[in-house]
RNA sequence: GCCCUCGUAGCUCAGGGGAGAGAGCAACCGCCUCCUAAGCGGUAGGUCGCAGGUUCGAAUCCUGCCGAGGGCACCA
């Protein structure tokens, strides 16, 4: 990487005029302003004040230093601004870089960074009471990302669902199906939601006139999962491992757990319950480990399902929780600690906390509601648009950020959507491919090309994007922020229409054109490997769409918000 | 009251110590005898919530305030 050989340049120069190396390491980035050259770097400004002299001139000894031992690839190198160096580079930098994309192909980008992490990212995890909520898609986009991203970083990846199984919330909803069953409204704090009339008819034809409340509560557990999973394989995303709450407690795990927390002296009696003294290792306050009535809280079990995660090998946990549970993280770290986890070997979990969802219809907030049974479920999503638009639409922003998913816009202006625009350049992409190949064009070994014919300010273009592709999965990564990946993805889509727009690969110059086809099939590298990270498809082809066939793609789901003929 | 996240263009959001702050949508103006126009180019649009502080340099870090969302159960 050209990145690495100019801060191994810029380390030699500093040796050679005697500064030291700042704290901080040396930082080589690529400009924002192509005027201001193609890398720069700041140390002159950062190593002023130490060295004594004004950033400028600091900035002078150590281009003078460079230029004793000038770095391939660097034509010029000049000071600017405040004290800037500014590397003007010769375009062969960038033919490395396409040599490094076609020689990786599906792995370029890839790092190693994470080469020694067995992950187990746990995610969605939402309840065996019904189907998953639509904003529970966010979490299971930004999730199977995160995990795409680890592994594309060398980790080994585990994705896990929590079944909480065992709790009071299951018996309600077993409750809830048996009055459904029997005809009844279900109970005043049972789940009121429509699904449950068409489950018990299910049943029904399932298992007859007779079932008992112990057969509807198994009946209708299996048929939740059941379902929870086919939603997710209509999105696109496989768990590796189900985990069933109710193990914990037939085995013992949880327990063992109190045990240890005994033994530790973490623990106390009061008003009848058995307490954790949270408050003294940095939780808020202190925390209900058994009720009063003998039953263990759910943090008790969550300790002993963390526990059973490390148990299984597994050395680095990471839970993904929306906001509404932030006030949970501290206690689980707190209490994992005192269980003797947080050591190199075993660190403690990291939770990464995501802002919800708000659902909107038309720009009306759509409240979700028990006793009404106002629920959107994913599947309502999937219904009418694809899922790669649903996908997207959950990778746009950061995690951090509350994202509004208004029902009406995705769905009116899927069309519109983000995704097609990246899609539509792979598919372009793969259809100069195609077209050459009809034409019987047969690119040569990239050995035997000669890629300085590439000059145009689209070629190189696309080249830059790719050389800092690298360093945006490694980013996204270490900030698990698969968000970064869409914003590189549809500027590098971006670029690849103007490409397509200026630089027409087939011609009559076999030179240029077979340059231009590796140049090409970089390019589908770029946009195939970095939509797979997100988990998003990317087709070979895409029906055109012009404007004056107005229509088109009728949903016929009987929708309100059909397409407008949208051009005058 | 305490804790977490967020306030950037009309709207939805990138950028999270570096040089005139970016994209998409919406508006306006252009571009298909040529590899798919789901495309490309251009114009217009900003006190980066407010006030202090740190720094050679702050939209970015710190503090306070204001505003939005989410938490603060012997629910999960």
């Amino acid at each position: 990487m050209i990145a690495d050989d100019l801060v191994a340049a810029l380390d030699a120069a500093l040796h050679t005029i005697g500064l030291e190396v700042p704290s901080s390491g040396l930082e080589v980035v690529p400009t924002k302003n192509r005027e201001h050259g193609d890398w720069q770097t700041n140390v002159a400004m950062v190593l002023a004040k130490s060295a004594g002299a004004a950033p400028r001139e600091v900035a002078g000894r150590i281009v003078a230093a460079l230029e004793a031992a000038a770095p391939a690839h660097v034509a010029r190198t000049e000071i600017a601004g405040p004290g800037f160096i500014n590397f003007h580079l010769a375009s062969t930098w960038l033919y490395d870089v396409l040599g490094a994309v076609i020689g990786d192909g599906a792995a370029y980008g890839h790092g190693d960074a994470y080469a020694d992490l067995a992950v187990n990212l746990e995610f969605v995890s939402a309840n065996p009471t019904g189907p998953l909520h639509a904003g529970g898609g966010r979490w299971v986009a930004v999730g199977d990302a995160i995990a795409n991203l680890l592994a594309a970083q060398g980790a080994r990846v585990h994705r896990e669902y929590y079944l909480n199984d065992a709790g009071h919330q299951l018996d309600i909803f077993a409750a809830s199906l048996m009055a459904r069953y029997r005809g009844e409204q279900p109970p005043e704090d049972g789940y009121q939601g429509a699904y449950l009339i068409d489950m018990a008819d299910a049943m029904r034809a399932d298992l007859g006139d007779d079932v008992s409340a112990e057969q509807a509560a198994d009946w209708g557990y299996h048929a939740v999962v059941a379902e929870l999973r086919d939603d997710l394989a209509r999105i696109g995303v496989h768990f590796d491992t189900w985990f069933s709450e109710r193990t914990l407690h037939e085995r013992g795990d949880v327990t063992d757990v109190l045990t240890a927390l005994r033994e530790g002296g973490h623990t106390y009696e009061r008003d009848g319950a058995e307490w954790l003294a949270s408050e003294a290792l940095g939780d808020q306050r202190d925390r209900v480990l058994v009720r009063s009535n003998g039953t263990t809280t759910y943090l008790t079990n969550d300790l002993a399902y963390h526990r059973d995660k490390l148990a299984r090998g597994w050395t680095h946990l990471i839970d993904i929780w929306g906001a509404d549970h932030h006030g949970q993280v501290k206690s689980l770290q707190v209490a994992m600690r005192a269980l003797g986890v947080g050591t190199e070997a075993a660190p403690e979990p990291e939770i990464i906390l995501g802002q919800l969802v708000k659902l909107e219809r038309g720009g009306v907030v759509v409240r979700l509601s028990k006793r009404a049974g106002t629920v959107i479920t994913l599947s309502d999503i999937l219904d009418e648009v694809d899922p790669d638009v649903a996908r997207l639409t959950f990778l746009l922003q950061g995690i951090d950020t509350a994202l509004t998913f208004d029902l009406d816009v995705v769905t009116a202006q899927s069309m519109e959507n983000p995704v097609y625009y990246v899609q539509y350049a792979h598919a372009r992409v793969c259809s100069i491919a195609r077209r050459a190949a009809d034409g019987g064009v047969v690119r040569p070994q990239f050995a035997d090309i000669d890629p300085s014919v590439l000059v145009h300010e689209r070629e190189l273009d696309l080249l830059r994007a790719l050389a800092e592709y690298p360093e945006t999965l490694r980013h996204a990564a270490a900030l698990r922020a698969p968000h970064r990946v869409t914003t590189w993805v549809r500027d590098f889509a971006s670029r690849v229409h103007g490409f397509y727009r200026d630089c027409r690969v087939i011609t009559d110059d076999p030179a240029l054109t077979h340059a231009r086809l590796w140049l090409v099939e970089s390019a589908r590298i770029g946009l195939a490997g970095s939509l797979a990270i997100l988990g998003v498809s990317a087709p070979e082809a895409m029906e055109r769409l012009d404007v004056d066939e107005d229509g088109g793609e009728a949903d016929g789901d009987g929708g309100e918000a059909g397409f407008e003929p949208a051009g005058e």
